[in-house]
RNA sequence: GACUUGGUAGCUCAGCUGGUAGAGCACGUCCCUUUUAAGGAUGGGGUCCUGGGUUCGAGUCCCAGCCAGGUCACCA
């Protein structure tokens, strides 16, 4: 019997299995559950419990065996399969382990020695797929073709895989059919990752870069702390936060935009320098720079200025990009961007004067509005001297500083959390480091004048009132510990996302995010929704179709147009050819109204 | 949010002025004992994103919507 011709067969068996699908199985996909039900009935599980100790890697094995041909007589290990080549009783395939891929021989009569030819005729040949993961017992030897290769004597179906997986072929470092979709890439991003090797690397560089920058801040003996996620209070940052809801405790709380009103909360609790990953939370637009969720280290170090936290971040920078790439210098998109230190610095009325040749620091509001429109940046009345002069900036300067750039001394009204600066009124001791056009730290001798300190979050208080959503609240409990004193300490914030994407030469920050913000993909419709249409009154075989036509769920339907919702059933029925009588236009909209009920 | 490009088989894509949905890989069956992306033969596989409209007829044209990418704006 052929494998198709069971399919009946094998539908009534894989039922209970499939109790969740929600669309019908694709032939590629009956196939594989069919190839599932009888290695069942070969007695073979294809989920097995027990682990399977691998020996040797793929790299270790192609990096070893070409000096040394006595090496891995006796391998085993474990990974995917990725391409197959069967020919008769000798076949060619290649498995996928974590460090990549090597090819593997199999010999009908070595695999099965005596008369029972099953494992490899009906099991390896008709039942395993690419994607399925197994274990092989054997040696290696190179082909006549070169290659190196496993000489398989057992292998071990470790996982049977239900789907197809998209296959990409290479040859002499060209790819063919390459899974390149970002939608589909980011949406199944296991998908990405095997078959796509260059994306699992860049993760790893990732992954490199805050292990090397915690390296560095352990070294110097920063205390790595974790402070809260959700709290009553947001703060630390001008942005708009996500809300959510403590029950028990009957009391609103925020997702994080910042955590460093708690790290300043522990400096004054006399710890001179602490450090955080930290996760924060910030409800605004999406773009390639902007995720919902972001990585930010923050560092607070007691009895230090902002001009010493320049020294540190160039330190610490150059030390990690020379971790990942061995020097300094890294190509990413047109450029090259050198982080050899000193980096260049300018304040930041001096980068203005440099990009557009005006020195504008003497100038009141009036003249800057003025000097603004003549450039060509947009400004608008509520705008004070210090937004003109940020926009300013953001214009005509910062998409120009290419290498890494210190820009130093904001304007105060930006910046209600930074120390007033020591020589220049109306600004703060406050640096960005610009790179490749963007941001990518943020640091400040902290504020830590009580008094001052209440002022300024009056002044963002005002701000709220007159309607800027991302004002900052006041935090009465932080200014009671900035009120028992904190230290002078110079804090910073770095852009994990931002710094990784140059690292790792992304374009955008879904590339260095495994799992970036998606908006949900309509689905064909759940039974969740359909139960609730029927409980509504809605008979069954138009709740059904209420889902089809793309309405999830009852809160959905009650918002819906009656007239809308007739319509879509109508066209729904004619397309499907349904043989059930319309339903009537007052009748959909007594559901609508829940009337039937 | 604006503009723009796209959505067709498991994957990558073609589909002309509107006329019975195609290719490669993958998959099934058969043949084949060492292949280098692809051995040979043969076969199956589609909600052409969704819904309307125009038309004798829509993957194709028009309208609305959904999702994604890009650019810009907003935003750090």
């Amino acid at each position: 019997m052929s494998r198709s011709d069971n399919t009946h067969i094998f539908l009534t068996f894989a039922l209970p299995f499939t109790r969740k699908m929600k669309q019908k199985l694709s032939e590629q996909e009956a196939i594989r559950r069919e190839a599932l039900a009888s290695l069942r009935e070969l007695d073979i599980d294809p989920y097995p419990a027990e682990g399977y100790d691998i020996n040797a890697s793929s790299r270790e094995i192609k990096e070893n065996f070409p000096s040394d041909n006595s090496l891995f007589q006796d391998v085993k290990l474990a990974g995917r399969i990725m391409g197959r080549r069967i020919m008769g009783s000798a076949s060619f395939a290649e498995i996928q382990d974590e460090s990549g891929r090597i090819q593997l021989y199999f010999n009908r009569d070595e695999i099965c020695p005596g008369e029972d030819k099953t494992m490899y005729n009906t099991v390896f040949k008709r039942l395993l797929d690419i994607g399925d993961i197994i274990g092989v017992k054997g040696f290696v030897f190179t082909t006549k073709m070169g290659e190196i290769t496993i000489h398989v004597k057992e292998f071990t179906i470790l996982c049977k895989s239900l789907r197809p997986l998209p296959v990409v072929k290479e040859k002499d470092g060209r790819v063919y059919d390459a899974f390149t979709d970002p939608e589909q890439r980011y949406r199944h991003r296991y998908l990405d990752l095997i078959v796509n090797p260059e994306v699992r690397e860049d993760f790893r560089r990732r992954a490199q870069l805050i292990r090397s920058m915690r390296e560095f801040l352990l070294n110097r003996n920063y205390l790595e702390v974790e402070t809260p996620v959700l709290q009553p209070i947001y703060g630390g940052a001008a942005a708009k936060p996500f809300k959510t809801y403590h029950n028990k405790l009957e009391t609103t709380l925020y997702l994080r935009i910042a955590n460093e009103l708690y790290l300043k909360r522990l400096i004054v609790g006399g710890y001179d320098a602490v450090f955080e990953f930290a996760k924060d939370f910030r409800n605004e637009g999406m773009s390639r720079f902007h995720n919902p969720e972001f990585t930010q280290m923050e560092l607070y170090v007691a009895y230090r200025d902002y001009e010493w936290m320049m020294g540190l971040v160039e330190e610490m920078i150059e030390k990690i990009v020379l971790d990942l790439h061995g020097t300094t210098s890294v190509k990413t998109g047109e450029h090259i961007i050198d982080f050899k230190r000193p980096w260049k610095r300018f304040t930041m009325y001096g980068a203005i004067e440099h990009f557009t040749g005006q020195d504008i620091s003497e100038m009141d509001e009036g003249e800057m509005r003025a000097f603004a429109k003549r450039e060509g940046v947009e400004t608008d009345e509520s705008m004070g001297r210090g937004k003109l002069i940020d926009e300013i900036f953001g214009e005509k300067c910062e998409p120009h500083l290419i290498q890494p750039t210190f820009i130093t001394d904001y304007p105060v009204e930006m910046s209600p959390l930074a120390k007033k600066h020591r020589e220049k009124p109306g600004l703060v001791e406050r640096f960005e480091a610009i790179c490749n056009g963007k941001e990518i730290c943020n640091a400040f001798s902290e504020l830590n004048d009580p008094v001052d300190q209440r002022a300024r979050f009056e002044e963002q208080l005002e701000l709220g009132r007159r309607g800027d959503p991302e004002a900052m609240v006041l935090d009465e409990d932080f200014l009671m510990a900035i009120e028992t004193g904190m230290p002078p300490t110079a804090g910073l914030g770095i852009g994990i996302d931002r710094l990784a994407m140059i690292l790792c030469n992304k374009p955008s920050i879904q590339d260095i995010l495994f799992f970036p913000q998606m908006r949900p993909e309509k689905t064909g419709g759940s039974d969740e929704g359909k139960e609730e249409f029927i409980r509504a009154g809605v008979p069954e075989q138009w709740a059904g179709l209420l889902v089809q036509a793309g309405i999830p769920g009852i809160d959905a339907l009650k918002s819906a147009n009656p007239n809308k919702v007739f319509n879509q059933l109508c066209g729904l029925r004619k397309k499907l050819k349904l043989d059930i009588p319309p339903p009537g236009p007052e009748e959909v909209k007594d559901w609508i109204k829940g009337e039937s009920q």
